[in-house]
RNA sequence: GCUGGAGUAGCUCAGUUGGCAGAGCACGUCCUUGGUAAGGACGGGGUCACGAGUUCAAUUCUCGUCUCCAGCUCCA
């Protein structure tokens, strides 16, 4: 049976239900989704938990009876009587957009019929699982200025195993929640209310962690002949006019003013790396130049669309954008792309969605370059041998982009990476290189992300390893643990050792009792404990507790010995 | 921005049909000096999100604001 098809009919009998529990109730659309189905509803008062309740119990009542899915075939004229005769406002304008040709319907039970393309299944007693999860707002044809409707959302699987084991994973992902995990394990919060909604603070240990990825940026960057660069948070406003930003994206700018002259916090670092690849004359010899900096940028989000590390107003991106040759374009073009996914995976993510994204609506540029830049995206991407989406108008208004999305420990997928290629700005900019005839020439530029923002990449760490990080992300690797005082200073000497090897640990000398500085460390997601007492500290070992090992601990070990292995477990990510 | 739900101690949550504000954890002091997931005693901590209104009296009722949550719309 097809899943789709299945929860396309439970959406119907939903649909029935509603009907009959509220008969004035006007019915909008109801498909089937990812996760299950919806429905779109026109009722004055909302609805409650106490009425999903009720409807899943009718619902539940109509499968029992086993109703039948009756397709018929009508007029396009007698459709537009019928859902008129019933007041179905919402399928008469649904019906007179279609063509003038024979319209399905469908029947079940005595009074239910719904406009609907099918497929359905035979009858309702084919839905064996299925739950009514949320209620929500939702505009008619999802246009901000269309009424709003009431949306129910619902799922349905094959199987009462399926289900459960659905609903398991939807509270699961609750469990792992970077919202909760993050500020309960000291890496970060948000002070709504007194700093603003939508700018994060990193706690010590959050702000470690962060330091570890931008290291690890940094390095690898340079490694593959990158330039850093840093441009200042606040610039002209001429500049962003220049550029295109303030005429697209003014409402979601921060504005400031310095002796009447308009100045834009940064919501972008396109326009900085533009001005110091303008600052020289530049020869097809150098080229490509790319730049790369770690650029920290605000964008006035609205209030609603606020997430956690997900979507805030101030975050930074790992960004870069690389100037080259017409020539140059798909080789570096593949070289982000193999970036990408050698970065994925180091940070433990190694499955991801690709997206190519074609020409917007609202976009600047000829239509002869959109053309060559979204080829030579999809040529990389061919060449690459890479599966991948289009999709349509859903590019940047510079340019057309691929989006790569990785997925998670729970297959959600999150936006991460992005290259997008730009013949625009360089144009608006009027940038130039030499050419080996002499002659100036534009050079064509690729804007990049890898992690996207450090923000929701952390969020999606968080999530992806449920609090757990690795070995070499984990903000605090040890934790020295001594009996009693009189270990100390052999504690002190360990943790050295150890501060030499540059791993990050520290000493636990509170006046606590060992297990529940055991709790503590399990609790706070800290790799490894190392407990010395008397018998450690006379033959130069610690004992060594690795997380969740429970019960069983290592014998006591030569401790530089194994430190050594902790330090190669590092160096290879792990 | 829109629809609906919510906001009580640092955290998780009780509670008041309008009349002195509660627990556990966390925090502080003291006792305890320990062998692999919470040792004990005592103590401090609150403009019940904020602002107005109704009332003898508002954390509780009404309105407004801010913020969060589930979605919608948006995401250079």
């Amino acid at each position: 049976m097809n899943l789709d098809t299945l929860r396309h009919s439970c959406s119907h009998v939903m649909a029935q239900a509603v009907k009959e529990l509220w008969p004035q109730v006007k019915l909008a659309i109801g498909p089937a989704i990812e996760d299950g189905f919806y429905y779109d509803f026109d009722k004055p008062e909302p609805f409650t938990d106490a009425d999903l309740l009720a409807i899943e119990k009718a619902m539940q009542k109509i499968i029992t009876q086993n109703e039948i899915f009756l397709r018929q075939e009508i007029s396009k004229q007698d459709a537009l009587a019928l859902f008129k005769k019933n007041h179905e406002d919402y399928k008469v304008e649904l019906v007179a957009k279609l063509p003038d040709q024979a319209i399905s319907i469908y029947r079940t039970g005595d009074n239910f019929l719904d406009l609907c393309r099918g497929p359905h299944i035979q009858s309702t007693g084919q839905i064996k699982a299925f739950k009514l999860l949320s209620v929500a707002g939702a505009y008619w044809h999802g246009i901000e200025t269309n009424p709003m409707l009431q949306r129910i959302y619902g799922t349905c699987f094959e199987s009462q195993q399926e289900l459960d084991e659905h609903l398991k994973n939807l509270e699961e992902a609750k469990f792992r929640d970077h919202r909760k995990l993050g500020p309960a394990l000291g890496l970060f919060d948000i002070y709504h209310e007194e700093a603003g909604a939508g700018f994060v603070f990193y706690h010590p240990k959050g702000a470690l962690l962060r330091m570890i990825i931008e290291d690890y940026e940094k390095k690898e960057h340079l490694k593959r002949g990158y330039y850093l660069v840093t441009t200042p948070h606040l610039m002209d406003a001429g500049l962003w006019k220049k550029s295109g930003h303030y005429d697209y994206y003014k409402e979601n700018m921060y504005f400031t003013s310095e002796e009447g002259k308009e100045v834009v916090v940064k919501p972008m670092n396109c326009p900085g790396h533009i001005l110091i690849y303008q600052s020289k004359t530049r020869s097809y010899k150098d080229l490509p130049i790319r730049l790369f900096e770690l650029g920290t940028v605000y964008r006035k989000e609205k209030a609603g669309v606020l997430h956690g590390l997900l979507r805030v107003r101030g975050f930074t991106q790992d960004d870069a954008h690389i100037f080259c040759l017409p020539q140059q374009l798909e080789a570096e073009i593949k070289g982000v792309i193999d970036f990408v996914f050698e970065t994925m995976k180091v940070f433990g993510f190694d499955s991801v969605g690709i997206e190519l994204s074609t020409r917007p609506e609202k976009s600047i540029g000829t239509d002869e370059d959109w053309q060559k830049a979204t080829a030579a995206l999809e040529q990389a991407l061919k060449e690459k041998g890479l599966a991948y989406e289009v999709n349509q108008g859903d590019g940047a208004f510079y340019g057309p982009k691929i989006d790569i999305k990785l997925k998670d420990a729970l297959k959600r997928t999150w936006q991460c990476a992005t290259i997008q290629c730009d013949f625009a700005l360089p144009k608006r900019f009027n940038l130039s290189y030499i050419d080996a005839e002499g002659k100036e020439q534009q050079p064509i530029m690729l804007h990049r992300v890898l992690l996207g923002s450090l923000e929701r990449f952390i969020g999606a760490l968080i999530e992806n390893y449920k609090g757990k990080l690795p070995l070499w992300l984990s903000p605090k690797q040890i934790v020295i643990i001594p009996i009693k005082e009189s270990v100390l200073a052999y504690a002190q000497k360990v943790k050295a050792e150890c501060e030499d090897k540059g791993l990050r640990v520290n000493i636990d000398n509170r006046n606590e009792t060992l297990n529940k500085k055991i709790r503590e460390a399990e609790l706070e997601n800290i790799p490894y404990c190392f407990i010395v007492g008397e018998r450690e500290a006379q033959n130069n070992t610690v004992s060594i507790r690795e997380k969740g090992s429970k019960d069983k601990y290592a014998d006591p070990l030569e401790y530089v010995f194994f430190i050594q292995e902790l330090v190669k477990d590092i160096k290879q990510h792990k």
